[in-house]
DNA sequence: ATGGTGGCGGTGCCA
């Protein structure tokens, strides 16, 4: 079983490229970010032929949620607990059948939270507050879930090509980080770290100043595994070659699979 | 060089 995320900045700039990704990586369940679309604007045709279910959490313009899968799969939650009337979109969560029993899924917008300065770091830390709460109540069932997504969190200096030039950005502010280490703490396994320790990691990199030439990247977007999917974790993936192409987004899909054989 | 790029929507806001 095979699991992505992919922060597409608008699924209608990139449907060419998500549906050649699709039929070339074959993932079985892909959460998107940053569609900036509405459903009735969202390219269902051209994802449902490619094979996939398309559930959406739209929004006009910014942000918005996708989850795609090659399996049937039953949606469990269109905001995190506590949403406000106006929630912008940025969380879906569905459930898929497999041999190993039923498999949750998470994907995640998490606010980006620049100025650190206002209320949109507050609104940032308060918004991981809630899916930290989400992640315990899922714990407790005590089953495999995956939260994937663009978490907008470097977890350690590790993960920023200039840890000096962002130590005021809201990614990688002490309390950011501070929020995601609980999140880890309750006993979530980051996938990529899981097989990689050493290496920076990247998934994201800014369209200014010629940040993709230079390598000037961040490693923002993560999947966090429970206990029962973290046992069956068998391989990660950054799919790189994404952000060289034409008209990319300035994320890539990173993708994990668990060996869920009957 | 106080910029730069990209998406949305049709002007600045957001990232």
């Amino acid at each position: 079983m095979k699991i992505a995320t992919w922060n597409v900045n608008s699924v209608r700039k990139r449907t060419g490229n998500l549906v050649a990704w699709l039929q070339n990586a074959k993932p079985d369940v892909v959460v998107l970010q940053e569609i900036k679309a509405q459903e009735a604007q969202f390219p269902r045709l051209e994802i449902e032929a490619a094979g996939y279910k398309v559930e959406i959490v739209g929004q006009k313009g910014f942000n918005g949620v996708a989850l795609l899968s090659l399996h049937p799969v039953e949606i469990t939650a269109r905001a995190l607990p506590d949403a406000e009337a106006d929630e912008p979109a940025r969380y879906i969560q569905g459930r898929i059948a497999t041999p190993k029993g039923p498999l949750t899924v998470g994907g995640i917008y998490l606010p980006n939270g620049n100025p650190i300065a206002t209320d949109k770091f507050t609104y940032k830390i308060a918004w991981m507050g809630r899916l930290i709460r989400q992640a315990k109540a899922l714990l407790q069932a005590e089953e495999m879930f995956v939260l994937g997504g663009d978490y907008n969190v470097c977890p350690t200096d590790l993960d920023v090509y200039d840890p000096k030039a962002f130590a005021n950005d809201a990614l990688c502010q002490p309390q950011s980080r501070a929020a995601l280490r609980t999140l880890l703490n309750l006993g979530l396994t980051d996938a990529v770290r899981a097989f990689h320790q050493d290496a920076p990691c990247y998934t994201y990199w800014d369209y200014q100043a010629g940040a993709w030439a230079k390598d000037w990247g961040l490693r923002i977007d993560h999947l966090l595994l429970s206990p029962q999917a973290a046992d069956r974790l068998a391989a990660v993936g950054i799919d790189k070659p994404e952000r060289g192409r034409p008209d990319p987004s300035d994320h890539v899909p990173v993708w994990c699979e668990l060996d869920l054989a009957a």
